[in-house]
DNA sequence: GGGTACAATGAGAATGATTATCGTTATTTT
DNA sequence: AAAATAACGATAATCATTCTCATTGTACCC
């Protein structure tokens, strides 16, 4: 999968140099309110009149996340969900439900930037997630 | 960012109600130094001359962390790795080679007590990875 | 304009980790 | 010890993801 680099900096790319059906993605991914799984996503472009195939959402996510446009978490079942990077958005799941609920806020916001600071790595995003038993698990013999 | 919970309430169960099976799952796990795959496990308990299936080593991986004794994170190929709960150990991957190098330490350490209080939610731990593209790579064309 | 090189694409096959099934074997309960 | 229940093993099934490869699109050069 091909990459396209900008030799000059070593930052992510500016979306120019996308394909059409790239942006397609990308831009579904950033209506959504919801991360998603890339089979959703290929659905819904497809309802959408959009004509592609499912490798391409998967080679376009791929990509995007090169570029560091796109993030991906990967629920308890392994399916990956993909959002767009900006929103910092991490989840409580409950191991026994499955179930996952947002948190409202990051709590690495300040540190993500003296970490950058210190490894010698170029850090795009984190993903960040609790694990344990939700309030109403608790309550039920398990 | 262990667990360790009270007996008397709605809690995982000690570790003395493990099966045989299970137990020689959890204890292999612990004599290794990294986190592996089920699969791997289930090669080594194998090649130790335990006699057991490769469904059980996924039923007692999933059973270990439902009690909170065993945690687990995703590779980007969508492989599960499994390690003890104790070690509270953090990965920066390549988004290009996708070789993960572990970070000597965990930026939440402090923040967990205080999200477990603030949260209708008992947490029994974290998983934190930082994705980017390491020195190496920065200096190739990809 | 035509040609060449290479990137992107689609359809479907292949992969491979994880789950489900189901008959069998331990283990606990009564 | 019988009955009830939980754990187990072997293997088939599932399903997200990746691979293959033939085709199409695009950029660049002459």
């Amino acid at each position: 999968m091909t990459v396209m680099l900008d030799p000059s900096s070593h930052s992510p790319l500016p979306t120019t140099r996308l394909t059409t059906k790239q942006k397609a993605v990308l831009t579904q991914l950033e209506q959504l309110q919801e991360a998603v799984s890339a089979q959703r996503l290929y659905t819904e472009l497809r309802q959408q009149g959009e004509s592609l195939g499912l490798a391409t959402v998967y080679r376009s996510l791929d990509l995007l996340k090169l570029r560091g446009l796109v993030q991906s978490r990967t629920t308890a079942d392994g399916e990956a969900l993909y959002s767009p990077i900006q929103q910092d958005q991490h989840y409580l799941t409950c191991l026994q439900c499955g179930n996952s609920v947002p948190l409202g806020f990051c709590p690495l916001q300040k540190m993500e930037n003296q970490l950058r600071r210190s490894q010698a790595f170029t850090i795009y995003y984190h993903t960040l997630e609790f694990f344990g038993v939700c309030e109403p698990c608790t309550h039920q013999a398990p």
